[in-house]
RNA sequence: GGCGAGUUGGCGGAGUGGUUACGCAGCGGAUUGCAAAUCCGUGUACACCGGUUCGAUUCCGGUACUCGCCUCCA
């Protein structure tokens, strides 16, 4: 039995899916502007693991697994746009589509390297608008949104009584606590936006409510629906989407689709630091997946370093810890090189994994049952010779 | 201001109401002509103050400190 911390009911729970033969997750991915940094590998290889663990309970073909690519953004726009004034050839337009689709053959080559599988399903969102425009025509028909100034927003004090609930705060709380200035045509100032109007020269969608692009919440419950229906089993993604982007994510999805609950078990990764610090540019700890294997580190340091934290604590990427990781890998691969690798897992590796994705537990389980082969070595100095995924199971 | 997380031996990091985590480093030893690799042995830690208890690192309350989110962010 596998058992999982829900954020919703903030406590471990049996796993026991909606229907076995159909195990479904939705995990949040990448704003695709530039190459992922090393925090972006965190929820990539934690949701890897939980889906290696779901196929290896339920079966390959009986789990699927969507990650979106947000590839309509601001962020995006902003980058396209700075580019051309940087003298970049082609329309704003040109030039998104050429960076999103660079982008996202980025993303997929660094998480391979991680040893991550891919996906059931990696929609992109622009491939998604109509079932947006449909879900917010919806929203709007059951009084759940409202048009303002070219805007369409969500109005949260449609449906109190869920709104907060993810994150554990009120609406009057997050009024009270809120520090960001509100925009005057909100009628309540946690109102989110579900379209927006674009100029001439931003990317933009026909629209009832005239040329626009979807508010960032509504893409993930777009396609959410759109790939796993009205209820499915987990949605996953980094513990700081759970305000305001995962609460909007329930609200649009249970209010557009009353007659589902939207996901059941939601799960969250904390976030990664650097050195002690938070990563950020100003501080120079900053740097992509890609820099690192540039460095020479291999993938599966990497891995092993991100999953020797549990996933629910904050983690912090040392040089210690990357040091350590090629060590323990090195021997590891040194006592079972010439071992054909064996399709069975440990049983007590497989409990460290179904309480909750225990890694470090089940880390430490793996030094127990290395099988030590005197013979290799003569191996010695090759060592990381070849990438093996850790927990391949 | 609002919400939340954490504090375990030199470091990383599990776990538990009374019994060895484990890994890395260190130390001692074995083996190898040296070295590397490998093997054996070795370390009585749980922030502070109260409470509950026969007994708490492990449950409850408080204090201190660290950190995260609330703003684009995984």
């Amino acid at each position: 039995m596998i058992r999982l911390y829900n954020t919703k009911t903030r406590q471990k729970e049996d796993f026991v899916p909606l229907d076995p033969q159909n195990v479904r997750m939705y995990v949040c991915g990448p704003t695709v502007y530039d190459r992922a940094h090393l925090g972006n590998a965190r929820p990539v290889l934690v949701f890897d693991l939980l889906y290696r663990l779901l196929r290896h309970s339920f079966g390959d073909a009986q789990v699927t697994y969507v990650r979106n690519f947000t590839d309509v953004d601001d962020r995006i726009n902003e980058t396209a746009q700075k580019r051309k004034a940087a003298g970049a050839e082609g329309t704003l337009e040109q030039l998104i589509h050429a960076r999103s689709n660079e982008t996202i053959r980025w993303y997929h080559e660094d998480m391979d390297a991680l040893g991550a599988l891919r996906p059931t399903h990696a929609p992109r969102a622009t491939d998604y608008i109509p079932q947006m425009v449909t879900m917010i025509a919806d929203l709007i028909a059951k009084g759940h949104a409202y048009e303002a100034e070219g805007h369409v927003l969500f109005a949260v004090d449609s449906w109190k009584d869920g709104y907060g609930r993810l994150s554990g705060r009120s609406v009057e709380d997050m009024i009270a606590g809120a520090r960001v200035e509100v925009a005057p045509y909100k009628k309540n100032p946690m109102d989110f936006v579900l379209w927006k109007p674009s100029d001439v020269d931003l990317p933009g969608w026909d629209s009832p409510w005239g040329r626009g692009r979807p508010g960032w919440h509504i893409e993930c419950s777009a396609m959410a629906h759109a790939l796993l229906g009205d209820t499915f089993d987990i949605h996953g993604g980094g513990i700081d989407l759970q305000f305001p982007h995962h609460e909007n994510e329930i609200a649009q999805s249970c209010c557009a689709h009353p007659q589902g609950e939207f996901a059941r078990v939601w799960m969250h990764n904390e976030m990664l630091q650097v050195e002690g610090k938070k990563m950020s540019k100003s501080l120079g700890n900053f740097f992509t997946v890609h820099d690192l294997l540039e460095q020479g580190v291999p993938g599966e340091v990497i891995r092993f370093v991100m999953l020797s934290t549990h996933y629910r604590k904050p983690m912090d990427w040392t040089e210690k810890k990357r040091e350590e990781a090629l060590k323990r890998l090195t021997r590891w691969f040194r006592k079972t090189d010439g071992v054909e690798a064996s399709p069975t897992v440990s049983a007590s590796v497989l409990a460290a994994l179904a309480d909750d994705l225990n890694t470090h537990l089940a880390l430490s389980e793996m030094d127990k049952i290395a099988a030590p082969n005197h013979r290799y070595a003569n191996h010695c100095r090759f060592g990381l010779a070849k990438p093996r995924h850790i927990f391949r199971i």
